[in-house]
RNA sequence: GUGAGUGUAGUUCAGUCGGUUAGAACGCCAGAUUGUGGUUCUGGAGGUCGUGGGUUCGAUUCCCACUACUCACCCCA
């Protein structure tokens, strides 16, 4: 058939295209991740914490049970099956690894087991605006302790790294809250824990708060809700007098006198459950260890209205958020959220071994906290220097060789610029050498011409300054006369000088 | 998965009440400038109008299906 030919023709070359929901990364932007990867990872490891490396792929059945709806029990992994028929599955977070090297492994492990890990993990969703089916994720995981001290440690950790990343007090808060004292808040009200259906309504619902906002809660709570497509959620069916019950506890700012201590409310609205007191008793002891250890309320907070949706959670759960506002891609100021969260899986490693081990775990979202970091430059990419030639390349290239070499931290011996020679021999006219250095984002350019090898000397041009005095520049004759960005330097001083021009010591 | 909206140049978007060669801005390339990016001016390249089908003498325009994206909702380990 000819539509068929025609199809045919048209598939003999691939289309050059990413499949959806998966991004390249390049350059500045994979330095700059690198970057703060490698700030978390110190901080962790100055704690003692050790890293894990698993793979990425895993058997199905050792992720599967974690999946929370058993109706679709493959939906969100993506799954092959392998040439003995069993099926794998691409880890979708560390978490579930972690739980299977702690079984495979348990005997040989000190307890607790403190491990950090970081690595790309895959979810076979819809992608959205900033979420993706592929990303990095950032753990700090301690099993084999049910002390408050490991989950307090958990979170201390995420305060230094976060701080060790640039962010200053204020800019960003940690928030806690436990499944418990929810459990024990339904125990007073009246549902029973076994109902797991509507336990887990309410758990989403609350968790639903900043988004729809007391009215919508509420709704989801009671009869349900019905969005603007005609959409149907279904709701908790509570009654009006529970359901007032639950948002006392749930307790939004702004619905009780401020530095009323939240834990004295709290307590007032898990009465005299036993669960409840329980999570009341563990909140307090995270609290209490946070503060001797000189963790204030303006890091670490109780918020009652932090959820977390997963139902693995059976006690404390954390989230970090940031506070200070971030812009979007439209240049809309946009409050950024959670950038970090975890919590306390008791039952977890018990899928494997039968055993109950107590594990407790953070993880930050490491592209997440990129996007705001970037956006206050705290982020320096190390400067690029291009060595133009006009001549003699091998010249052009002993100059660069002479700045890798000599622009170092003198202590560290990290590297101070990059410094590249201009390879593009067919195009050498200066201009589209300079028009390159431009392209790459270098700071300083290089003349390594004859000219300048003849007198034993070298230009130095400054790319950023000469682009600022342009700006003032009317004619095109200023502008050719303008030259000003740039000096001839003996070679023996260059190093100094681009010492001088970039500020380093 | 549910509902709505949008797909026109590399990008952001005009436009066609169905009719010959589909436009702008920015970006890109070249020249003005044989040792100067960034300013300015001149010129140029670039589009199966998302894909497939239908209606029609004729479809980028109207209709249907598919697909991608956006928004809201469900879900999100």
């Amino acid at each position: 058939m000819a539509s068929d030919k025609k199809i045919a023709q048209k598939g003999s070359k691939p289309k050059a295209r990413l499949p959806r929901g998966f991004r390249d990364r390049f350059g500045a932007e994979i330095a700059a991740e690198r970057r703060l990867v490698d700030i978390i990872r110190g901080v962790y490891e100055s704690y003692g914490f050790e890293p894990l490396q698993t793979p990425t792929f895993e058997y199905t059945d050792a992720l599967g049970k974690f999946l929370p709806d058993v109706d679709r029990p493959n939906e969100g992994v993506f799954s092959l099956r392998d040439d003995d028929e069993q099926w794998l599955s691409l880890r979708y977070d560390l978490t579930a690894p972690l739980a299977r090297y702690v079984a495979e492994n348990f005997q040989h492990l000190p307890k607790p087991f403190r491990r950090y890990q970081t690595g790309l993990v895959y979810r076979n969703e819809k992608p959205g605006p900033g979420r993706f089916r592929e990303f990095t994720q950032f753990d700090a995981d301690t099993v084999g302790s049910n002390s408050p001290a490991a989950d307090a440690e958990l979170l201390m950790m995420v305060c230094d790294a976060l701080e060790a990343l640039g962010l200053n007090r204020g800019e960003y808060i940690v928030k806690i809250n436990n499944r418990k004292l929810l459990d024990g808040v339904l125990e007073a009200v009246g549902v029973p824990s076994d109902d797991k259906e509507r336990r887990g309504i309410i758990l989403r619902a609350i968790d639903k708060m900043d988004r729809l906002g007391l009215g919508g809660v509420r709704q989801l709570l009671g009869p349900g809700r019905t969005d603007e497509s005609g959409d149907r959620t279904k709701g908790a069916e509570l009654t009006e007098t529970q359901i007032n019950q639950v948002m006392l506890f749930v307790a939004p700012e702004g619905y009780l006198p401020k530095n009323f201590d939240p834990l004295l409310r709290i307590g007032s609205a898990v009465g005299p459950s036993a669960i409840g007191t329980l999570g009341l008793n563990e909140v307090r002891g995270i609290r209490d260890i946070l503060q001797a250890a000189g963790y204030g309320e303006d890091q670490v907070q109780v918020d009652t209205s932090i959820i977390r949706g997963l139902d693995y959670y059976t006690g404390p759960v954390f989230e970090a958020q940031l506070t200070f506002k971030v812009k979007n891609d439209e240049g809309q100021e946009v409050v950024f959220g959670s950038v970090a969260g975890g919590g306390r899986y008791d039952d977890l490693v018990a899928r494997f071994t039968g055993q109950q081990v107590p594990a407790t775990g953070i993880s930050i979202g490491v592209s997440r906290l990129l996007t705001a970091l970037q956006q206050r430059d705290l982020h320096s990419e190390t400067p690029l220097i291009v060595v133009l030639s006009m001549g003699d390349v091998g010249w052009s290239f002993s100059v660069a060789k002479e700045l890798r070499e000599k622009l170092k931290d003198p202590i560290s011996g990290k590297l101070l610029v990059r410094a590249e020679a201009y390879v593009g021999g067919a195009k050498k006219k200066l201009q589209d050498q300079l028009k390159y250095a431009d392209k790459r984002g270098a700071v300083l350019v290089v003349f390594a011409g004859d000219d300048e090898r003849a007198n034993g000397n070298v230009t130095i041009k400054d790319l950023k300054r000469g682009a600022e005095l342009s700006k003032s520049v009317e004619s095109r004759a200023d502008y050719l006369g303008a030259r000003n960005a740039q000096a001839t330097v003996s070679r023996n001083d260059l190093v100094a000088k681009i010492k001088e021009k970039l500020g380093l010591r």
